[in-house]
RNA sequence: GGUCCUGUGGCCGAGUGGUUAGGCAGAGCUCUGCAAAAGCUUCCACAGCGGUUCGAAUCCGCUCGGGACCUCCA
């Protein structure tokens, strides 16, 4: 079974058919690198990651680039022109590069410690401002944009009159027209529907750029263009983003590149949906952001306790990445005890040989796990449906448990079955979701828990309850479980 | 106001017209030095009202909620 993935300017699903195979360009807005990430951010970068993995997996040579901006856009456009990196880093009396630089770090940290692969390509704004004054030259000279008093504006009408303006975010040119809002430097444009390519910077703005229009700063949408463009050609697969940026985002973006390449950029649009708390989506609007450092760390008012990076990005593809995903610190804490469980029948499930044979005993069982494990693939598939690949790995959990615990025989099903499944599992759960386990440990831990196992067992041995009840109480204490198993072995973990 | 999406059991969430989603929480049982874990069983659903259909959570209509975008936003 093939790929399908919902195409938003098709509002379809549609079969993954790469315009260059075996290579496939993936574009994904990055982050705005004048505020730390939020738990909302975790979503695309998540999502984005699990489709990058997936491409590698099925042996795509895949180029992931993937923006940071870092040359800020207007707070409010028209309102107060501008830019929105400069302005809080004079609030925080510090140099603007200053400011990108500690929040660029803190974005990869934290998107190290959420276990997502690094693009191949991460191309800041202000590195590419020659690329983009290039592209408004074109827009310019194709008579699609025109400069007034040192801005440089995209004219949408003329575009719609040739294009479908509106076709991805479903928008409709003649409303977007007639928007009667009041806007400072609203005058400046034809038309209210059209959109800054290029402002001419006001004196007190720190960052800005020598131009053909005199010095300034790059709009909102060209940078994506630009770049894209630059490390993607003017065709590529795919795009990807949040649904909150359709619109006007990436329709100016699509408007822009089709005038300079003379084609649509990308042939499939990706769009995760948003993350709400208490039913709201968050972000600046509702003031309701939580962090990610907060997130790890549990120092937010709504937080409970912090949660591992796994447990967020667990939480995060329980649910299909266009649906909305409404946060809670219950459900968090739901996710994490459903992610433990998970890891550890999953470790031992690793360390699991069996000594099974070609047939099996208990063909009933062996057809089911060799359903579900067939399904991984199928459910991924389908529009990367992670929420029903873990549903069934939660189903065959149980499975392996009672194999550890000889509930099972080791028989009971093929040793072909057993080792696709021990394989898929591993596959689909590391390299493909990405997830792992957050427990891990050193090998001086692993071997100091060797050593409390055995002294432990031989308390056990002899009786002295007084021994292996104060060994296990006290590692308690220090948030490290143990488990007598029906084997007469320890396990361990922590809590 | 315009465009679009959505309403699933205590909570989070899958759901392609006919079959158990899954996780967390709850109840019972088994195992067990104790505990924990685990296994088995089990309770609790498809906002409301109509319609289509042999059959609807799933399609259609209406009503009532919720949300996103239209302005920076993942």
């Amino acid at each position: 079974m093939a790929l399908r993935v919902y195409n938003s300017l098709t509002k379809e699903k549609e079969e993954f058919i790469p315009i260059n195979p075996p290579h496939v360009g993936m574009y994904v807005c990055g982050p705005t690198v004048s505020g730390e990430s939020h738990l909302g951010h975790a979503r695309p970068y998540i999502t984005f990651d699990v489709v990058y993995r997936y491409l590698l997996y099925l042996g795509y040579k895949v180029r992931y680039v993937r923006n940071i901006t870092d040359a800020g856009h207007f707070e409010e456009e028209g309102r107060q022109a501008e830019d929105k990196i400069s302005s809080k880093a004079l609030l925080e009396k510090v140099e603007p590069m200053e400011l990108v630089h500690k929040y660029t770090s803190l974005f990869h940290w934290a998107f190290r410690q959420l276990n997502t692969l690094e693009p191949n390509i991460e191309p800041t704004a202000t590195g590419h401002i020659v690329e983009q004054i290039g592209m408004i030259e074109q827009l310019i000279k194709a008579g699609y944009a025109y400069v007034v008093n040192g801005s440089v504006y995209f004219d949408v009408k003329k575009y719609a009159s040739n294009y479908d303006y509106g076709k991805l975010s479903g928008r409709v040119v003649d409303d977007l027209l007639e928007t009667t809002r009041e806007l400072e430097g609203q005058d400046e444009k034809r038309n209210k529907a059209d959109f800054a390519l290029w402002k001419m910077a006001p004196p007190q703005h720190i960052m800005r750029w020598k131009s053909p229009w005199g010095e300034g700063f790059p709009g909102w949408h060209i940078e994506c263009s630009a770049m894209a463009t630059k490390y993607l050609g003017a065709r590529f697969d795919i795009h990807g983003g949040g649904m909150d940026l359709m619109f006007p985002h990436h329709e100016s973006e699509i408007a822009q590149s089709t005038i300079c390449n003379h084609t649509s950029p990308a042939k499939y649009w990706m769009h995760n949906n948003m993350i709400t708390v208490n039913g709201k989506k968050m972000g600046k609007s509702y003031n309701n952001q939580i962090s990610l450092t907060q997130m790890f760390s549990g120092n937010h008012p709504l937080l409970t306790q912090g949660f591992s990076p796994m447990v967020i990005r667990f939480f995060i593809l329980q649910t299909h990445y266009r649906s909305t995903l409404d946060f809670s610190s219950e459900a968090l804490t739901a996710a994490e005890k459903g992610m433990k469980r998970l890891f550890e029948a999953f470790e031992v499930l690793k360390k699991m040989e069996i000594a099974g044979e070609k047939e099996p005993v208990d063909k009933e069982l062996d057809v089911k796990i060799n359903k579900l494990v067939d399904e991984f693939e199928e459910f991924i598939n389908d529009d990367f449906n992670t929420a029903k690949v873990l549903a069934n790995m939660f189903e065959i959990v149980p499975v392996i448990n009672s194999m550890k615990d000889g509930l099972i025989k080791p028989n009971a099903i093929s040793t072909t079955t057993f080792k696709k499944l021990k394989e898929s599992f591993t596959i689909f759960l590391e390299q493909i979701l990405g997830l792992k386990d957050p427990s891990e440990s050193s090998e001086q831990l692993n071997g100091i828990m060797d050593l409390l196992v055995e002294i432990r067992k031989e308390a056990k041995s002899k009786k002295d309850f007084f021994t292996s009840d104060k060994i296990r109480k006290q590692l308690t204490e220090l948030g490290i479980e143990m488990k007598d198993e029906k084997d007469g072995n320890i396990s361990w973990s922590r809590l």
